[in-house]
DNA sequence: TATTGTTATACTCTATAACTATA
DNA sequence: TATAGTTATAGAGTATAACAATA
């Protein structure tokens, strides 16, 4: 069946570029889950409850989770004027330089695989993975 | 260029599959990792070192993972009787059941995600991903 | 001596429950 | 009362180093 090999195909992928993202993430002592919200505060200051969310995690994690890159300097916590019960997490400079410095050994590391199709077939794989998996529902 | 857009569309579609394969087993209270471990298992014997290099894990860590896995019937040893160091892991019955029971609902889960592909892109996506990420190197 | 696997240790990741502060 | 976040606790996941058994 068509889709049981496509089922097989998106999960060896995602094992496989995971598998990347940790070797990565490892040698600069980053979690897989630390690399993305790296990943995800590069454009945003979200609350830790929108963090928690947008990571899948519960809030009391995402508290451990930010107290850890805040000792290393990586992220800090802003007091949010309107509501004193709510916390805005965002990048310090060093959490800044290390996220681009991550993405881009992420882009090198997956180069030769991008490297592998003609610019046609890329768009097309863009194409594919958004219409399937970044779409509503 | 063509490439980032290629990159941001592999690790957004990682993370999100991650999350369904993460959700589907924590509801059976299996970490990624062991259900990634059951779904190599479905078809393999390793021994412990050859799973661990697969799963891109020390020894030591395999150890405790297949400990808990044994403890829970998932799993057992069996020595090698050629090289009486070996041990070879593989599923029990109720591992056996357990797995397909899980990709089953992985399939469904990604079911949605599929569909919206008509059956010629489905057999597009496939040989794209095979092409850039399933080959040497 | 080298290899296979386990154990001891330490730290991170994770969720649940209880808590504090604010609304 | 309800919401935002932290803390206490417990267990799983992980690697490093030291170890035992076998080759």
């Amino acid at each position: 069946m068509t889709s049981d090999a496509l089922v097989d195909a998106l999960v060896r992928s995602t094992f496989q570029v995971a598998g990347v993202l940790t070797r990565i993430g490892a040698e600069r002592d980053l979690s897989l889950t630390q690399l993305r919200a790296l990943g995800i505060l590069r454009d945003r200051r979200p609350r830790m409850t929108e963090l928690a969310v947008f990571l899948g995690l519960d809030k009391s994690t995402l508290s451990g989770l930010i107290d850890r890159a805040e000792h290393r300097g990586l992220v800090a916590r802003g007091r949010n004027p309107q509501d004193r019960r709510v916390v805005d997490v965002f990048l310090t400079p060093a959490g800044q330089e290390l996220a681009e410095q991550v993405y881009g050994e992420v882009r090198r590391a997956l180069a030769p695989a991008i490297n592998r199709l003609d610019p046609q077939d890329r768009d097309r794989l863009v194409r594919l993975l958004h219409a399937a998996l970044h779409s509503p529902g």
